[in-house]
DNA sequence: GATAACTAGTTACAGTTGAAACTAACATGC
DNA sequence: GCATGTTAGTTTCAACTGTAACTAGTTATC
């Protein structure tokens, strides 16, 4: 069977998880370094102000449900962002485990000045990516 | 301004960059789970077997070239890889830095046994990205 | 109302990763 | 032919990440 064997190579640069991989790569690291260099801000952080800013008030596990990161992720974001100021937390009355998060005055300004840049990536984004993307989804 | 405010608020599950990386991520793991239970490969390990069986005779820094890998993980992945016999190095004539890269022929036969499931993940990516992509990149 | 089972969140540990330092080999200029 | 700079590849170290174990609080069962 010579075709199926000319038919299971793999050519890495054509191969579509490959290309999602540094595509998202890239992405993530442009996106963490300016996040990083100008508020001090990871990405997991970041993601936990961008949630508590659209539903102030969720305990951590709802955080992490809204995030796609797990809960030791959420808790070492939200122990950061405390420390830092950004964020306030209390215990829920009835249950207290569970805590209740939002942004600090800080953490507001913060969000403030990083959610523009953060949709002006989104933006530039879209603009890359239209042609790339159009390559690696021929068939799609 | 209302209007500047209101447009400058992020929707996290909405936000192209975090959705590509919960995709890569998801699409990724999955991957990587397939391989490592099957062949005991890890994704750099693979990528490099992947340019080599394209290209035998390969230096370590043109692994790194076609495979958006650092040096530093091309050389882990090598060492793994020769330590498993899927590999043969030898020093380039004329120039006793550079190494010259291809599979052994265990490499050979795992990648003949790994590259057809490669391409099926691809294709299964691709039917189940379908959906999911239009409305992540709806405006392209 | 005591015990068992469960949930929220944190901490500890081990594996992974990348930047920077390092070693060895080659190239250049004199 | 030897000092200077450059390149290939490896090793080291520190930061990050995820799994698993743990603590504290709650719910269910009897």
């Amino acid at each position: 069977m010579s075709k199926s064997a000319a038919e299971t190579r793999v050519r890495l640069e054509r191969f579509l998880p490959y290309r999602l991989s540094v595509l998202t790569n890239r992405v993530s690291s442009a996106i963490a370094a300016s996040y990083s260099r100008r508020f001090g801000l990871s990405i997991p952080e970041w993601r936990v102000m961008a949630v508590l800013a659209d539903s102030p008030g969720l305990a951590a596990s709802e955080v992490a449900g809204r995030t796609a990161m797990d809960k030791v992720a959420v808790s070492r974001a939200v122990a950061t962002l405390l420390r830092a100021g950004r964020l306030t937390r209390r215990m829920a009355t009835g249950d207290r485990r569970r805590s209740v998060l939002a942004l600090s005055a800080a953490g507001a300004a913060v969000y403030a000045e990083v959610a523009p840049i953060a949709l002006q990536h989104e933006r530039e984004l879209l603009r890359a990516l239209a042609p790339a993307d159009r390559a690696a989804l021929q068939r799609i």
